[in-house]
DNA sequence: TGTACATCAGTGAACGCGCGTTCACTGATGTAC
DNA sequence: TGTACATCAGTGAACGCGCGTTCACTGATGTAC
């Protein structure tokens, strides 16, 4: 699965690049092995070699898409000082990466209850484990001195990931009519007041 | 499609419960009309007589869950007199409901970007919009008399169903370890202070 | 440096399965006179 | 009240399509001596 020529990572990543491409025209149903290996120029058995299969596949950009994110939230993060500075950060990054790479962004959202999350959800929760371990290590010493509101764990990435996610949800679905930019100047400032002690 | 026997609307109703639970036990992959039929002790043909097509199923049992769903919120909400109690009342409304109907909540969030959204877009559009103008009677005198801080009408929308929704949605994926007391018991407050005037 | 060999990478025809849908039909229900 | 007829509801065998996957193979790359 860990290519071991130059050639073999070149191709999974043709793979991996054509299979967003493929899911950002045609969606869900149009995200076959055909369509993939066509727009990758790339043969059927080369998909099977790298990945295994289509839910392998899937469950490699899925991971390549996560990590793309969390890494662009953290750069954002450990730029900022006071836990206000940290959280608007964190809620503009993510609206920015929405915005730059809208088919990372809708592959991510419309992943969830898919077949390929729970069919490797170890490899998955792992890899997410440990980018929101360095998230983690910047919020909870701030909740701990009193500069962050006293909330459990969960329920801070709740407030945090909550409101932005629904509106890059409904900017990437159109069916409704969410303002990105809007979202970009109410969104830090109002989500931050709901993390700030009263 | 709008049955004009009492015995046809019960079978399109056996139908809608057949397929939630045949979604709730196998997910979208096992979501199938050989799976619906058979659990609802069903024929093929019937299915096809009721809903015309599995994407038109679909599209009835999305609208009929969401008009649950609304249902309930509106209900608590006409209970509320102050700004802050109906927000309270929308957030928990709706944390109580997915922990009562996790099956139709679940088949809620599963159905965002799948295809018989985007084929019945018109119809459940207009569902939604007609429980959504009640809501938005409720709220949008509030943010003018400035009970509520002034963000446009998605934004606040935003603020409010983001967080919950994300709480339901990881306790639905139970991927994450979510706990739906611990969420009932700090967001009300907390998605209160973020849309509270300064 | 050259050669032999093992492993990795890539190919594409072929297969079988199960899916959604169709259709000609029977049976049940409601209605008009 | 009884009968004839139209419409609604329900049936299930049959079909074709396209999907994911397999597999025997060739070619490219790296390595040991």
């Amino acid at each position: 699965m860990a290519p071991k020529q130059q050639r073999g990572e070149a191709t999974a990543d043709r793979l991996l690049d054509a299979a967003l491409e493929v899911y950002a025209t045609s969606g869900r149903p149009g995200f076959t092995v055909n369509a993939v290996t066509t727009a990758g120029g790339v043969s059927l058995g080369s998909l099977y070699h790298h990945f295994g299969s289509i839910d392998g596949l899937a469950a490699a950009l899925y991971t390549r898409c996560m990590e793309q994110l969390f890494d662009e939230m953290i750069a954002a993060l450990s730029r900022a000082r006071t836990a206000r500075t940290g959280v608007r950060a964190l809620v503009t990054a993510y609206l920015r990466f929405t915005e730059e790479h809208p088919d990372a962004a809708l592959f991510l959202h419309a992943s969830a209850y898919s077949g390929y999350l729970a069919a490797h959800a170890d490899q998955i929760r792992s890899a997410k484990a440990a980018k929101l371990a360095v998230i983690a290590q910047w919020m909870l010493p701030r909740v701990v001195s009193g500069e962050i509101a006293p909330v459990p764990g969960p329920v801070l990435e709740v407030l945090v990931m909550g409101p932005v996610a629904e509106a890059a949800h409904r900017w990437l679905a159109s069916t409704y009519d969410m303002d990105l930019a809007e979202a970009a100047r109410f969104l830090p400032d109002r989500i931050w007041c709901s993390l700030r002690p009263d």
